[in-house]
DNA sequence: AAAAAAG
């Protein structure tokens, strides 16, 4: 038996800061004058009053020393080398529509749930990491966090829907850097010198590069003056540096499948030792294109098979035949799904416009242009990600828009790595505000001020849009999505409307029409038709035998705070972690302040 | 009929 609770998350303000300091992402840039945004229909191009720039550049590239002689507390500067912002921001963050999303959903279901915890200070997490979560300004756990990491903590396989920027990343990075902490086996016993074998005791796996990148940054800062040792591995770069670094011994690998099988064939690591294997955007990495590498990794090299090491999943989608695939890495699992569709997502405003194939280009510059008009032009805070389905689409769109007068840049994988990481500097920079990526660009990656997200052709399944839609409207930011929907996207029809419905957006009425035409029934090809599916629900629930499963677990009433409204109420309610409804969620959560990037 | 991930 499973519980299904809505818990109330009351928000406070959280005591300004008295220097300028790290902000995290989905704190970032909150929407201000939002009511122009709506009324235009167009993303807010103003220049958040907050930010600056000029503070941020000042901090970067400076050596400790430099830093040290102008605060003692350099180490926190040079913790978060990254964004100084000054603080008149904290005060519009926490204005932000907040008693909307007090109430979030939370499932779990699975045999002796761990209970959630209210702060961080309820588990033991270790002196370092506890210091690093300060130092993040981490003041108050997510919902994901508060119902993860005790269960990741107790030991416990897990899969886990959590939505986009509900503090995923640290969701799994911190049991782990807490349990290699305690692990009594130093990292030099598990390599020696010369040429051998790293032994990391974590593996962390993302479908892309960038992603992998982004999550090691993230680590790194977790794990800040601790002797846990973090490395990266990842193709389109030099092997060797990597290698050389895994010399140095190894507790957290982050990697992407393909270069982490070429080192493992090198016998330059070993998955001998693993004890955490964690897979970020876990159904990505289990579908039919990357499913043969994981399962490779997990069963035929010489990881420690379920039970004796302990799985984690995270994604904020988790289709049924997914789940399928991933409970042979699992254990006991808990399921975990925080968020709901359907509550209030006013923060992406969703735009669907019906556009045939041919016209696409110029109704593209059409929008591009009154968006210019309406507001400030492109600039480093109003960033335009226009997705496209081919490689070569996205060289095509870029050098169209060129040619029309918008500074765009292309990401895609016929890139080398060097221009893909410079594609996007550039436009997290600013320097280039309208990206033409491909699906590369679709998960986890967090890029603060992506104000207009447009699918120029939509993707082939729902999910793809819930996460590429989830690159904007971050931070507590309006964000803006558009859908060119031409004849080619019919068999979508169906669960786009569904997507949209459940996140209180407007369906046009021949959407709803096509909808009901072509309900997503076909299937053919490399083309996966699942309807509306995100996998929101725990799948063993479907199994006839819940015998295992019948452990009730009843949220203990914290202050108040943590008692469940409702119970299993009628079988209505859809339960699903999308992007969409994370982004509306994050700012009320009023974590205070914090999270890196990778919030994801 | 594709994107991603090794070189």
């Amino acid at each position: 038996m499973t519980w299904t609770g809505m818990f109330s998350e009351s928000t406070r303000k959280t005591t300004r800061p008295t220097r300028p300091r790290y902000l995290p992402p989905h704190m970032r840039s909150p929407q201000i004058g939002n009511a122009s945004f709506l009324e235009t229909g167009a993303p807010e191009l103003t220049r958040p009053r907050f930010y600056s720039p000029q503070l941020a550049q000042s901090t970067r590239g400076r050596g400790p020393w430099l830093t040290a002689r102008r605060n003692p507390n350099w180490e926190d500067e040079k913790f978060d080398e990254l964004e100084v912002v000054d603080d008149t921001l904290e005060e519009a963050n926490v204005t932000n529509n907040l008693e909307a999303y007090d109430d979030i959903p939370v499932q779990a279901s699975g045999d002796n749930i761990p209970p959630p915890v209210k702060t961080f200070s309820e588990i033991d997490l270790g002196d370092g990491l506890k210091q690093n979560i300060r130092r993040c300004n981490y003041i108050k756990p997510t919902p994901i966090q508060r119902h993860a990491i005790p269960i990741a903590v107790a030991g416990r396989d897990l899969m886990a829907c959590a939505q986009t920027g509900s503090g995923k990343t640290a969701a799994f990075c911190f049991p782990i850097i807490s349990g290699v902490l305690k692990d009594s086996l130093s990292v030099t016993r598990r390599v020696g010198g010369g040429s051998e074998v790293a032994c990391p005791l974590a593996l962390i796996l993302a479908p892309t590069r960038e992603l992998s990148c982004q999550i090691y940054e993230e680590a790194k800062k977790f794990a800040y003056m601790t002797r846990v040792q973090i490395a990266v591995a990842y193709g389109g770069t030099s092997i060797y540096h990597q290698l050389r670094r895994l010399e140095r011994g190894v507790d957290i690998l982050v990697a992407t499948p393909g270069r982490l099988v070429d080192m493992i064939e090198r016998a330059k690591v070993s998955l001998g030792m693993i004890k955490y294997l964690a897979l970020d955007e876990a159904d990505r990495m289990l579908d039919m294109g990357f499913e043969p590498q994981i399962r490779r990794i997990v069963e035929q090299m010489d990881m420690p098979p379920p039970g004796t090491r302990q799985t984690m999943l995270f994604s904020a989608t988790f289709p049924d035949e997914i789940q399928r695939f991933a409970s042979d890495f699992l254990l006991d699992y808990v399921f975990l799904a925080v968020g709901r569709v359907g509550s209030s997502t006013d923060l992406i405003v969703q735009r669907v416009e019906l556009v045939q194939e041919m016209d696409k280009r110029n109704h593209l510059l059409n929008l591009l242009r009154t968006q210019r008009s309406n507001g400030t032009p492109h600039s480093k805070h109003a960033l335009t990600l226009v997705f496209v389905e081919t490689k070569r689409g996205a060289d095509k769109l870029e050098r169209w828009l060129s040619r029309n007068g918008f500074s765009a840049i292309a990401m895609h994988g016929d890139k080398v790595q060097m221009e893909r990481e410079q594609a996007l500097r550039s436009f997290k920079s600013g320097a280039t505000p309208i990206l033409v990526a491909t699906d590369v660009a679709s998960r986890g990656l967090d890029i603060p001020h992506v104000a207009h997200v447009i699918n120029f052709d939509m993707p082939k399944n729902i999910d793809d849009y819930v996460h590429r839609i989830g690159r904007t409207g971050r931070a507590g930011k309006f964000g803006l999505a558009t859908a060119f929907f031409s004849d080619k996207n019919l068999h979508l029809a169906k669960s786009l409307a569904e997507v949209m419905k459940e996140s209180s957006q407007e369906v046009p009425t021949w959407l709803i029409q096509n909808a009901e035409n072509y309900s997503a029934s076909g299937r053919s090809g490399w083309v996966r038709h699942r309807g509306v599916d995100y996998g929101g629900y725990d799948l063993r629930k479907d199994i006839a035998s819940s015998s295992t499963y019948n452990d009730t677990y009843a949220v203990p009433a914290i202050d108040g705070q943590y008692a469940p409204t409702f119970l299993g109420s009628g079988g209505d309610d859809h339960w699903v972690a999308s992007d969409m409804n994370l982004n509306a969620a994050a700012p009320p959560y009023g974590y205070g302040s914090v999270v890196a990037s990778g919030w994801d």
